[in-house]
DNA sequence: GATGAATGAGGATTCATTCAT
DNA sequence: AATGAATGAATCCTCATTCAT
């Protein structure tokens, strides 16, 4: 802390307190929406002074953007892990839906906030969309899709995997829910039941690293 | 007493500027989204005072509420009469998913505002559900579907129209994306790709009447 | 009712609906304070229309003036009554003053209503004092009290009755507390302590006529 | 840290500016009354910008209650001084007694508004009897009072000081006024006249420091 | 006379942002 | 860098008053 006047460390702090800031924006956002999210707020959740927030963004925009980001980041770095080991793009595809859809129980108040953010932003900033594009796409070339109009696919994946996560946060349990609407979306993409049904229930690869949206306690903090 | 000859005019009047701020809410909601529309600006568009709107609303929150159902209940009534004709669940739920698309395109106003007010509202107040799902069960019933979580089949149904919805806002042909969308749907409840795409693009029966959310002509407005 | 066009009652209506408003006034006094009653509470309170209180009172502050007269006036005149049979001014003291802290108990919408607008309204305009001054004078000309400053004895049968009055209204049971009060009235004029506890306790001759600030039952209600 | 250096200058700098706003509302309380008090106009009168009072009072609620504390507070402490020195609960009593109706010449503002808040607040939550009824148990007990009903006591005692104020507040003179309040008071606690009257003139022991509440001169007020 | 919808000025409260320390 | 007091624009909401019916 700069308190103890510890030169060194400055970088790293600055990059600290920006954290703080952004986990307490996540968490804020869940709870009221990132309309309703007071500045003075996030600052007091973050644990830091009210001017402290201008300190690292310019304006409540800046905070916006940078949290939409961080949200959708954070969950898809670590599904690139968990798909890494996966060539079939169907299953590939099944992982994914299905590890949004159980991370909505791992941590609601990221998926509150990313509910929340993706519709509160206009334009479509999050884009999640690249690596599932890239899996359908690849799943058409290899025929294990069928379907007509890739857009119409899109919001296929899109739209059921963001209901299946309200689903979940309004009390369905997650497991049995994230395998069922994978099983839809496959189907929904032309495969067949069977098929669908099969790659739905597959065990899942081991996940990435990936840090939880709950309030740090000092042995979670991943930046000292 | 003088009501009982009074009190019909005073009906009429006291829901017409009720729905004059009702459509003015419609409008604003889809311009600048729930959370951000200020009384005041809801007031001004609809041509009243500022304190007019406390005689019908007496929090922003009772507005958020009607206007919720509004905008779900006009479509839903046209839809109602469209699908009266059709017997087959399979296909009531595809000229369902099309006219929704197919409205953001006629209504881009109402659609803006169902979009934001839908994920605003954090409980579904909107009860749109209900015709969709007699339309599930009996299409499973009918043996036209073949899903296995119910549950999972209403966040396919729901998230895919929305997001076919906002497509459509983003610039998408409507009338095409609506099929599309219609299809991802049938597949993903379980029908064949090949009855899927027949029915989704089966001319749609004719539409109930329809009041648009366009700013009403100044016929309708009596102070200027 | 002008309702059923029966012309002749017409002045006598005109005065009913005043007072409707004058005994719904001081009930919401009571509950709010003279400051804080809404207009429209008040005509809700009379069952009539908002903007029928116009057709009596020209702006808020002609109510408040008619209120504070008709508080005072209303106990003063059934008191009148009761002290008319009386010579002795120290007794007429010790009745006016027991009177009205008993007051306080048998209606106290009214005696909430009096400690209000008493101490809202800056200028004395409760002329209450007159008949007390008489009293006062006639006591001290006749030997009974014995008092240096008429405007100190005047604070102090005043100051009294009113917190007398208040102590009342918090829960002190009348009867006692009435005599109690006029006790120390007395010594503090300058009678003896024996005098002043005796005359304090004699029992009170009967009162006039007097309304009741009480809801009107249906029967006086001319709206159903 | 910073903290511990900065911490008492802000404190005191925050001290400063509430104490600002507790004066500026005495006066705007004393013009207008407790309830016709604007937030902004105190805030103005205070000389710091209208958002500024709710960095210090979350509402106009807390500000009445802290407002109320302090007025009957500051004399009390300076009146205690007074006290110091004498035994005999009577002349305590008197002291008090005139000091308090003194006062209202010698800072109107502070008496304007403590009747005005002393009323408006419904509960007594200004404990400014306690050492009073400490004198009035005193005196019973060394035989100095002789008055049968202790809360009749009270309501003579407060009941006629605050009335006593209100004379003098509408011009009557104050020294005399005080001495002939006390005189009835004490009378009406069962003294023979003589005693009371020779108590009530016996010259006054010193005040403690007594801050007026006089508009502060433009040293103090470091934003104009 | 009664009605109650409409008005709009006025007041309370919030909150993003600045800045001296 | 951190702080938190100060700011004032913006917003919500109330309410006395007017007026056409």
């Amino acid at each position: 802390m700069p308190r103890s006047a510890v030169a060194p460390v400055r970088g790293a702090l600055r990059a600290h307190t920006r954290d703080l800031l952004l986990d307490a924006a996540v968490r804020v956002f869940a709870r009221k929406g990132a309309g309703a999210a007071a500045i003075h707020e996030i600052a007091a959740e973050a644990g830091v002074a009210n001017g402290t927030f201008y300190n690292y963004f310019r304006t409540r925009e800046a905070l916006l953007e940078a949290t939409s980001l961080r949200l959708a980041r954070r969950l898809h770095e670590a599904i690139a892990v968990s798909r890494a080991a996966v060539d079939d793009p169907a299953e590939r595809m099944a992982i994914g839906s299905r590890r949004f859809v159980l991370q909505a129980e791992q941590d609601p108040v990221w998926a509150a906030a990313l509910l929340r953010v993706w519709h509160a932003t206009a334009t479509p900033k999050v884009t999640a969309a690249d690596p599932m594009l890239a899996d359908l796409r690849g799943g058409r070339r290899l025929g294990r899709f069928d379907f007509a109009d890739e857009k119409a696919a899109l919001d296929l994946v899109q739209g059921t995997v963001l209901a299946g996560m309200r689903s979940v946060l309004d009390g369905r349990p997650a497991a049995a829910h994230a395998s069922a609407v994978a099983a839809v979306i496959l189907r929904g993409l032309g495969m067949t039941p069977a098929d669908a049904d099969a790659i739905a229930k597959r065990p899942l690869p081991p996940l990435g690293p990936l840090p939880s949206s709950a309030r740090p306690g000092s042995t979670t903090r991943p930046r000292p």
